[in-house]
DNA sequence: ATACTATATGCAAATAAGCGCATATAGTAT
DNA sequence: ATACTATATGCGCTTATTTGCATATAGTAT
């Protein structure tokens, strides 16, 4: 029952919701996610952790990047379901669209990156 | 978006989940889900409400009572599949199983009855 | 009409959630 | 060693959520 109610106040936050549609598309770094959702290292490092904190996510290491991803073979049965509903209540959404399309073009550096400025 | 924020909200709380898995049991009156979970009739009727508010379940009245049931036939596909993934989520609860329980002996009267001190 | 019952709701207090700022941590590069 | 980079986190502020108390509302019964 805690279990389940820390997973699905995990899931009941808009900013979480696009976290996880961004990751329905691919594993991704803490400042790819935050050039999708056009957010903060704060918000995104946050947001992330409440996802793997509650079972959804799997996190691993690369240099300086944190890697994370939906753990598909990890998280429990109706963990599955619950991502599954969520994808399908998130088809046709604009916003989470417009995410994925953002996302396409977001690179592995950070905010502070001389590149990028 | 929106929308599916809002039945998230709902479902992430452990009050409305206990009222949940209690309307997957049967149709509840107000009164009822109070002696289910051993709750006030504030805590119980606004639950109920938020559930209801965020589409889940219906109501209709009889009398003086509120009935409420899931809305089976009314609500989202993706709606259903998340009341099936909580309900699945839920299997093996001490708690949501002793909400069941209680339910069986819970009677369509309210807390100020005389017939009940 | 009055008395009683079940539910809903305005308000206030307590608690929790979300986030930005600043800073810490740890890895990379020179 | 120093400089730089990506991520994590403590603190404080703001906003949202939950709930109890008291009361309102509406139906029933006499």
């Amino acid at each position: 029952m805690r279990e389940l109610v820390k997973a699905l106040k995990a899931l009941s936050d808009e900013t979480r919701l696009r976290i996880l549609n961004a990751l329905l598309e691919r594993e991704c770094c803490v400042c790819e996610v935050m050039q999708a959702l056009e957010i903060s290292q704060t918000r995104a490092s946050r947001n992330l952790n409440a996802l793997y904190d509650a079972g959804f996510l799997k996190m691993r290491k690369d240099g300086l990047w944190s890697l994370y991803s939906i753990d598909r073979e990890g998280m429990k049965e109706y963990f599955a379901d619950l991502v599954e509903a969520v994808r399908k209540g998130l088809e046709g959404s604009e916003e989470a669209e417009l995410d994925r399309k953002r996302l396409l073009d977001a690179k592995r550096v950070g905010p502070g990156c001389v590149r990028c400025s």
